[in-house]
DNA sequence: GCGACAG
DNA sequence: ATCTTGTCGC
């Protein structure tokens, strides 16, 4: 049994790729209503889960993206792949997925197979138009997808009990749009979001079931530590895999 | 108008 | 996200 290959490849952004925040914003509004809510979503501990997650270099532009996928009953690494380009667009809360979108679709592209569920760093519904990171990569690839992020974001919560798996609604006002997860006795909870094709339920098992030993889910872990390496990497040896990062 | 604000 | 030393703990 040999290492597990890594797919690497470039990026190249859109055309049409919003450049004002006034353009992105549209593109939320007119993609909204393609988010589907009435699936419950893939069992958790069957099939595979993917994890996403993107580093940055803003000094010189670049973002590399990684997609790790593990099979959901072991946890174990079954395929990996990276991406390397041009920063997109800048941070803006409420428009993060105008940064990280372009090189996490060229990462879930290269790597050839189904990813099962997807796991983002960030929110799904759990957003000022109800269209984060999450709900935007699953309408873009039909994925079912969930959000996990480390942070309430603009929300209210209510703190979950002690225990692990203990769990206490994110609010918007009155609105349910998320979940405090607590993965770890007595850590802080992570924040769950539904994306697109799973239910509040369904995403908060994954998550539970992601993170047997860590706050943070697996998946984000593997592709944190795997995204960060491609950046060095990256920015070590500009051009190593295409001129100009594809850009 | 001012501050807060996923990564 | 990223900048950053040492340090406590499994």
């Amino acid at each position: 049994m040999r290492t597990l290959d890594t797919i690497m490849t470039t990026v190249r952004i859109p055309e049409d790729w919003p450049t004002t925040e006034a353009e992105a914003r549209a593109v939320q509004d007119e993609l909204r209503d393609r988010v589907v809510l009435d699936e419950p979503g893939p069992p958790p501990g069957t099939g595979r889960v993917t994890g996403v997650d993107v580093a940055y270099d803003d000094e010189r532009g670049v973002v590399a993206a990684a997609a790790v996928v593990l099979d959901a009953a072991t946890l174990a690494v079954v395929a990996r792949a990276t991406a390397v380009g041009r920063v997109s667009f800048p941070y803006v809360p409420g428009l993060l997925a105008f940064r990280e979108i372009p090189t996490v679709l060229a990462a879930l592209e290269a790597l050839h197979l189904d990813p099962g569920l997807v796991v983002c760093d960030g929110y799904g519904l759990a957003h000022p138009r109800r269209f984060g990171l999450a709900s935007h990569l699953g309408v873009l690839t039909g994925l079912p997808t969930i959000g996990v992020a480390k942070n309430p974001f603009t929300f209210a919560y209510v703190e979950p009990a002690a225990p692990r798996g203990s769990t206490a609604p994110l609010l918007a006002g009155a609105d349910e749009v998320g979940r405090a997860v607590r993965t770890q006795a007595g850590v802080k909870p992570v924040f769950v979001s539904v994306g697109h094709r799973v239910s509040l339920d369904t995403a908060c098992a994954h998550t539970l079931a992601l993170a047997p030993k860590h706050r943070v889910p697996e998946s984000t872990r593997r592709a944190d530590a795997l995204c960060r390496e491609a950046l060095k990497e990256a920015v070590a040896r500009p051009g190593a895999r295409s001129p100009e990062y594809g850009n």
